[in-house]
This record gives structure tokens, C-alpha cells and sequence, in this order.
DNA sequence: CATGAATGAGAATTCATTCAT
DNA sequence: GATGAATGAATTCTCATTCAT
């Protein structure tokens, strides 16, 4: 028997996400992947039972990522305000860095037969961890998890979907970085 | 003829966007839609040109919606924290009231193919009026209309789309309020 | 809207049973049934629901057909004799005469997920009613339906389906008559 | 070595021909045999040249099997009549203790594709030795041999196939043996 | 205007079989 | 001998759309 292929499975992955960046969830086909992959449609079927059972697990995997990715470029040290710089920005440049991934998981949030499968607040759940601390220590202002969440991540999503022209990204970013210290701080 | 045009118009506009609420964007087909407003499939093609088309023309109606709802609870006259509480909480209300046009909105705003239809800030511009006018008298912060967007709409967006079970709805939406009034209000 | 076309069902009803004659009901195809009848696979789904649906609806139309076909062989003043030899006879000639028909049911009554459908002894009632007669007369011996059916039926029908080639039909025939007749007259 | 291979032989044999009872013979895949049977679907080509060589090589060997079963429980120097008993329920029971194998070659006998594979007369070719014997003492009627086979073992067949709730199966298979007694004994 | 019938194209999935180990 | 991976071809069925009435 050949052994499974790893790599094999990482070209389904990526050809997935990338077909569903560019022709969104209903545009994605097996067939479509497949090709994109460079496989047979019926290899797909080798390393996952269903379409809905392909989006839902790498749905799953891939929620943690930007939060992870977050997570890596925070350092524990750092001051209230350097931290709320390093979650935004680094939310920010993930959804730039991983455009696929990024839309991937926001069409997957979205969408009602997929959405169930994740609990967003398992995905971030290692950044609140840090932001208890925080709060613990008197740095930041003891708002609720959820409300913390959605002020911190949904505006840049928010900024993130929609690419705007006429305005510079960084100055964007700079200004919500203000306005987030200024409403978490103390 | 006319009103009975119309009407066979809005069972199409109302059978799409309910089932597009209960089984995804991906999910809906012309088919089902028809079978769903009780007309013949053909039927959809004198009002539509074409699935795109038909999916487009909705999603570009009912992206202003609400803010059209959000409108008509607010009073001029209102101070600046009454304001803010006024947009939190007729956004949040939109969202349950109209959970299918909300959810259709949704999902057709994070789908490639149909997310440059609709431009965002069209749809929320008379917002914007009114708030250009808060902060030409100086009660609002002169930030940016799309990180004011950013930080109104999009936490409210993503409280309305996770349900949370064990959170009281009412006791979140009055923090963010708080949250949203220490933040934007001098 | 063009009118349902009942020689179109026709022309599938035909392909699908000729199909399964030739290449067994686990050679036959959805795809193979609609080019034989000349129609778009999609077609065949207009006038059934599932492959399954229609096989069992085409089996269960099919199941009375050489009860049918008998009776219109038969003249209720035929004495016994010639009842038996009738009965015998006419359920031989339509197995010859709709050969696809004949297999087709046979076919279709040994598989485990479509003999359900139909139960046999309906399928041959009025054949029934019409020995029930002959019985009260005292020309037919009082033996059960069942075992009646048994022996009236199954022996033709496995004379039918192994066809022999050194042997002539018309004498096998015959003599199953005879036997037949010494069984059940007085 | 060798004990291992029909061992896992007689696994694919046993699992396919229980699928087959379970599931149709169009039901029945190759890899479900394998998954059945514990085996990997590669291994199954180890032990058949094809899915079609599988049945016919099975089917032949199977057909054989229930005249076999009878013959164990004939003796020679029964009278004609124990003898006709004889071969009615022992042909009933081998139906009933081998529901898998029974409705295997019903189903394979029926098939188009598969049926000339097996010729029914070689099958009973023993039970037709004996049967013989039997006429030449003056016994049993001189009636061919297809004939007899169509009233022996067809009635019964149809009686094994079409289970009938509401009658007891010992009273119709009495009555069965006492018609066929009448039938073939002087 | 309205429709049910019809369909080519394509969807998801399974098949029988072979390959590489 | 035995296997899980791999696949081209085929499966059942649905889709968006058009046609004829």
C-alpha cells in the first residue's frame, strides 16, 4: 500500500480555501478543488467523508489560526497600550498575510449549515487568557468577554472585507488602534 | 395587474431570503425558491434575469434596510448618549426582527462574487449625515466615518450573529452602549 | 408550459424495462435508461422522484399485468379442464409475448429493497376470485390460495425462465398441463 | 498458511452473500463486501479475477448447495411417499437455515448477466439420480425431469420467497406435501 | 403574465480496479 | 499474500435556464 499522503492532503486543503477566496463557498465545487489540488475528484473522498464534513473540519482548524497567529506576536510584557497595538495589528495583518484563510473562515462563520461547527470564543480563548491578566492587574477596563471581543476583533474584519481606495489602511488602523486604548484602558 | 405583480414580487423577495436564512446562500436554489413562494420556477425569470441578477438586486435592496430602520427610531433631538444608545440598540433590534434579511445581508456581503454590488457605505450614508451633524456641534469625536462604522455597527454585527446561550442578551447590548458612549462622546 | 408528455413516460417505462431484460437490473443505469428512451436524464426525474421510485411504481404497475392479461384469456364457462390448461397456457404465452415485462418483475420481486412494494396475492386476486368459483362448484379441490398460486404459477414461471434448449416447450407444456389438471380436478 | 487463506476466502464469500440478502445484488459494491468482510478491497482480487468472476464462481458453487443439503436427508430406502416429503422440507428448511445462501442464487438466477453461468439441471443432477430410481421401480410417475423439478422445488422457492404472516408455514408446507404426493405417487 | 415540461451542464459521490509498498 | 491509497469512469441527482403553450 502507498502511505498516505500528507502533503497530498495540504494541496486539497489550500486549493479549497483558495478557490473559496476567489469564487466564494457556493462557487466551490469537488470537482473545482480537485482540479486546483491536481488530483482526482475521488481522491478527495480518501481523506474526508463529504463536502460538508471538508468545509466543517477545516473550518475548525483554520478558526484558531488568526488567533494563534495573534498570540505569536504578542509578548506578555508588554504594556496595556502595546497590547491592544499588537492585537489589532496583528489581527489586521493576518487577515492581509492569509487572505484565503481569513475569508475562508468569515464565509464559513456566516453560513448556517457550517457556523455551528465552531464556537468563536474557543478560537480566542488563549487571548483571553492575556487579557484576564490584564485585567487583573488593573491595565485594562473590566468589560465582558464577548463585548471585549467584539469591540477588538469585528471592527477590523469590518476593515479587513472591505478594501477601501480612497482611504490608507494604515492610517485606518492607526486611528481604531487610538480609539481601542482610549475606550480599554484605564 | 399591478399589485398582483408586486405581490407575486415580494413572495419571490421573501421566499429567497428565507430560505437563504435557514439553509445557507450555497443551498438555495432557484427551485426551491419558487417552491417556496408557490409560483413556477419560470415564473422567477419575468421578474429576474438571472440567479446573479436576482441575488444582486435584493442584496443591494436590503443592505440599506437597516439603516432605513435604524432611521426611523431616531430623533433629531436627541442628545449625544441617547444618540449612540438609539443606533446600538435599533441595529441590534433590526437584527431580530428581520433575522433573514439580516442574515442574507450578511452572507451576501462576505461572498466574493456579490460583495462588489453593494458598496457599505452607500447604504448607511443618511447615518452618516446625522452623525456628521453630532460632530459638527461637537458632541461626537471627529473619527473617521469608516472606524465609526467600524466600531457601531460591526460589534453589534457579530453579538447578532453568535448567539450566546448563557449571556443575557439585554445585559450586553446596555454595555456596549456604555462602552460605545465612553468612547465617542467628549 | 408544455403538456406532460405520457408517450415520453411511455418511452421510459419501455427503455427501462427493456434495459433490464438485456443487462439485469444492476446493469441499468438512470443514464443507459434515458439514451435508450431517447430523452435527458434529467427528463426521467420530471416524471419520478428517484430511480428507486420508479422502479418500484414501474413493478408494482407491472405485477398484475400477466394476472391481467390472463383473465382476458379466459371465459368463466370453460369447464375445469380447460380452466387449468387456460391459465397455464396464458401465463406461458405472456411470458413469451412480454418477455422484458416478465423478467423485469421477476427481477424485481427477488430483490430484497423492492419485493416489499408489492405483495404477490393482490396482483393475482381476481384470478383467484374466478377458481374461488370453481372450488364452490366442486370442480376445483379446496386447496389453499397459497399453495394454489404455488403450484399454478411458480412451475410456469420456471419453465419460462430457463429456457431449455433440448427440450420442446410446446410438450413440456403440455404435459404440465396434465399434471396440473390430475392435481386439482375431482 | 493455507488454513489462513480459505479462512479469509471463506470471509469475503460469507460477507458478500450476506449483503446480497441484506442489501440486493445491486446494492452490493465491492468495497462494502471488503469492509464486511474485514479485508482490505484489494485483497478481494487476490482471491477473484473481478466482482463478476466473484458471483459466478460463488453462484456456481452455491447452486449446488441446497440439493446437497436434501440429499443428506434422504435415505434410499424411504417409500415414494417419505421421499416427496422428504425433498419438499428438506428444500424448505435449507431455505430457512441458509437465508443468505437461498436468496444469493434466487437473485443470481434472475440476472441476466449472471444466470448462464449455472444450468439448474446440474445442480439437482443427484436428486434427479434418485428420483429416477424411484420411476424405474414403478414408484413414481414417468414425468420429465423439468416438469418435476418445476413442481418440486419451484412451489417451494416461491413459498421460501414470499413469507405470508398470517398462515402458518407447517400447515401449507403439509398440505404442499400431501399435493404432490397425489401428484407423482400411483 | 404565467407556467410545467424539458434539458445540458454539472453537482456530489461511489464504483471496480490497480498501484506501490 | 495483503494492504490502504489512488483513480478514471460511472453513478444518481440537481441546477439554472429556456421552451412551448
Amino acid at each position: 500500500m502507498r502511505i498516505k499522503d500528507l502533503e497530498k492532503q495540504r494541496r486539497i486543503k489550500d486549493a479549497m480555501v483558495r478557490l473559496i477566496l476567489r469564487e466564494g463557498i457556493d462557487g466551490t465545487s469537488v470537482s473545482k478543488i480537485a482540479r486546483e489540488a491536481g488530483v482526482s475528484p475521488a481522491t478527495i473522498y480518501v481523506y474526508y467523508d463529504s463536502k460538508e464534513e471538508m468545509l466543517a473540519e477545516v473550518f475548525r482548524e483554520y478558526s484558531r489560526a488568526p488567533y494563534h497567529y495573534l498570540m505569536q506576536r504578542i509578548d506578555p510584557v508588554m504594556d496595556g497600550s502595546a497590547l491592544i497595538e499588537a492585537i489589532i495589528r496583528g489581527y489586521y495583518a493576518f487577515s492581509r498575510e492569509h487572505e484565503e484563510i481569513f475569508s475562508f473562515v468569515e464565509q464559513c462563520s456566516r453560513c448556517p449549515t457550517l457556523s455551528e461547527y465552531v464556537a468563536e470564543d474557543e478560537c480566542s480563548c488563549t487571548v483571553f487568557d492575556l487579557i484576564h491578566a490584564y485585567q487583573a492587574r488593573g491595565v485594562l477596563r473590566p468589560y465582558s468577554d464577548r463585548n471585549l471581543g467584539a469591540v477588538l476583533f469585528a471592527p477590523v474584519r469590518f476593515l479587513a472585507g472591505s478594501r477601501c481606495p480612497h482611504s490608507s489602511g494604515e492610517d485606518q488602523l492607526a486611528e481604531l488602534v487610538r480609539m481601542l486604548q482610549n475606550l480599554l484602558l484605564y
